[in-house]
DNA sequence: TGTACATCAGTGAACGCGCGTTCACTGATGTAC
DNA sequence: TGTACATCAGTGAACGCGCGTTCACTGATGTAC
């Protein structure tokens, strides 16, 4: 049945929120459209009312979650790059990718998507590279640049790694190492 | 029809190379039995002969990429570190995941995955992690291992980061941002 | 403000397809004598 | 060394199932007067 506009605004948010949830957690390939739309209490075929095709949801729910992660560290970067560096590779957070950071938890996925995912990727890594930029204790600011992209790499790459081997212990060495291999500040 | 016992063995041999590069290329669940079957010459229903499920041969491609990897690079590690980061880091790499560095290519499936798969993939870090430590600058050796670990994340970070992004430019930076923060002599 | 009707968000059945897995069968291999 | 037969690697059809996508339909919403 038809529905108020605004409902129907809501309920395209709300496709998109689970989306992005369940994406980092189970990947593209890893959740059908009707669990998706299931997950947003509405049924099958309303889908393609609010989107294009499967590909186009996956590439506006990875955005969707990386707005969410900007929105979320934004205060703590500002205040504190070792307080969010503490939380970004926290046990808490390497259990719960689905409410995490989007880059570790769907690069995989991106590597072997299309052009929009991709695009969307490349933006929410030079916004996180640019928020940590600022930080970093290079006196030249192309040495921050890159100082800020390899810290990016360090901190997915540790997540991620943490995360595919079963072991606790590896799993805190890799993440503990990692952190204290950042640049002065961030560790 | 039946096959002498070593032919069967080569078939076996035959459907882990294949499945290794082809999951390695487009994930764990982005390839069939019936395509796996058929990149090794064979027909659906064999599969089972040799394999005890899809999961079994995830967890066993998984291994033999790993230890390809280990072969590949065992003679490079030891002469020139520099090479072989190089090398790791190059666009034929980037481009290459079904021949490439397993770790890279298959962690984000490896989260997603089964203990049998996430037990191949931490003996694959600390293989790869021992050969590091050898040649890290720290004193002491613990330090090292630290040091092995951080150079393996951020090297893994910034492949999976680089194929992830569309932009061949920042995925150029990435790498090469991270191989100039590498300890001493690495990069 | 009230009525008549066009719009369109959401439903649920159906499409063809490929998935992982099973199984009866084939016929060359390996074995026992 | 030769024969008779049991073994078993591989075949290909079939299983039930869920996939992404389409579509005729419903009925409340939004609009025109």
């Amino acid at each position: 049945m038809k529905v108020t506009r605004a409902q129907a605004e809501e309920n395209r948010e709300r496709i998109l929120d689970n989306a992005a949830q369940l994406f980092r957690e189970r990947g593209f390939d890893g959740i059908g459209l009707n669990d998706l739309m299931q997950a947003a209490g509405l049924t099958r075929g309303g889908f393609y009312g609010h989107f294009e095709s499967k590909d186009d949801l996956a590439a506006q729910a990875t955005q969707r979650a990386m707005q969410v992660n900007r929105e979320q560290w934004k205060a703590q970067t500002d205040r504190s790059l070792k307080a969010w560096v503490k939380a970004y590779l926290s046990d808490a957070h390497r259990d719960l990718p689905g409410a995490g950071c989007a880059l570790a938890a769907l690069a995989g996925d991106a590597a072997r998507g299309g052009p929009a995912v991709k695009g969307v990727f490349a933006e929410g890594v030079e916004s996180l590279v640019a928020t940590l930029q600022g930080q970093m204790p290079a006196a030249d600011e192309g040495e921050k640049r890159d100082q800020a992209l390899a810290m990016l790499s360090t901190m997915v790459g540790s997540l991620l790694l943490s995360r595919a081997v079963g072991d606790k212990g590896l799993s805190r060495e890799l993440r503990e190492a990692a952190r204290k291999s950042l640049p002065a500040g961030a560790g």
